[in-house]
DNA sequence: GTGGTCTAGACCACC
DNA sequence: GTGGTCTAGACCACA
């Protein structure tokens, strides 16, 4: 994992996580590596592997039993889903479309790039 | 004018002056308000409005006549159509389809919202 | 049972023995279910139900007989009633009022709520 | 200022500021003191001053406007009273209302006390 | 072992 | 000057 310089790299990690549970690769009642894990594998700061799961939990994505470590949610995946869902519908795609018919392109055209 | 919060403010003072000229509401040699008009009208700090300035006098899209003024440079229209396209094309675009992909989206789902 | 994120769950499981007194389920020669038992009902760590334990034996509220179980003390409703009234006066009280004030509600009020 | 310890020390400054606002110490638009200020002031590590900030902003009390300090949102005493109230209301009054009749008290009986 | 808090100090971008 | 991010390392409570 490599961060880019842009954002910040526990926010990364959050999107990254996020990512992870639409993919299905990780499901409801898994354990997440521990902070400390995390930390090591990605080279990284305790503290930031903690703020990116702090962050997570707060949205209710993922659940901390005390003394033991992180887990997935149960509806974990819905809520990732419907969180991102309504960024890409109510900002994303404006923006898109708006600077799209800007640089005056159509859909179609991006249909021929992509 | 209001500004987001993940993006430096210079940066969108030049994104919204360089989307004037691409909308053609601000056409060569117009003289364009001066930093102290811009910062006022903006609730800006002078520095910030004076950066957005020079990013765009580099990128030859502005011209500065000293004790005058800044103008819209001859070319503008072309030079900041092709920056936009290209980070468009080659970031906008990827990044877009990538995370409407992975949120179950297919560009016929955009047309329509769109 | 469900525990809250502020306090100690050795805690909570104290406090919830307690409870059981105050509300006479529980009475005097009461054989308590083992640690072992309600940390499967409860699930939690067998040292956190020992430790729950430990609290109230320290204070008289439990006896343990080694090798049979624990039971609630002769004078358990008595010494649970003071050490609770106690704290309930001298913090909980207080606090209540002070914040009460703060959030322009009065004594009546509450008393409409309740 | 002395910090309890049964509670972290940047959720005891967020109560601070909260009730700052609250007895109309500060008012909207008021700028508050900067984070490295508050840590000297309260001899506190910044960042714990910092993540204080940060949990106001995200609540809508403090906005930020960046470069210049953190200032007390326009309808901050209305968003700090909806909050604590409910809280009150939801979670503190039923609690003290159940251990007050567990211990056998009654209203009239806080009243004599307060 | 786990998470959580806090400190000290550095560095950066932004205004 | 301001906030913001990150590191390194310590310490604690809890399970």
């Amino acid at each position: 994992m490599d961060f880019s310089e842009n954002q910040p790299i526990y926010q990364q990690i959050s999107d990254h996580i996020c990512n992870q549970i639409l993919d299905k690769k990780w499901t409801p009642d898994d354990r997440i590596p521990s902070v400390r894990e995390i930390a090591v594998a990605m080279e990284v700061n305790p503290n930031t592997a903690m703020r990116a799961f702090q962050i997570l939990q707060e949205k209710g994505i993922l659940v901390n039993k005390r003394g033991v470590g992180h887990f997935i949610a149960d509806d974990a995946y819905e809520t990732v889903l419907e969180l991102k869902r309504i960024e890409f519908i109510e900002t994303d795609v404006p923006a898109f479309i708006k600077s799209m018919k800007r640089l005056g392109y159509s859909l179609s055209d991006i249909k021929d790039l992509a």
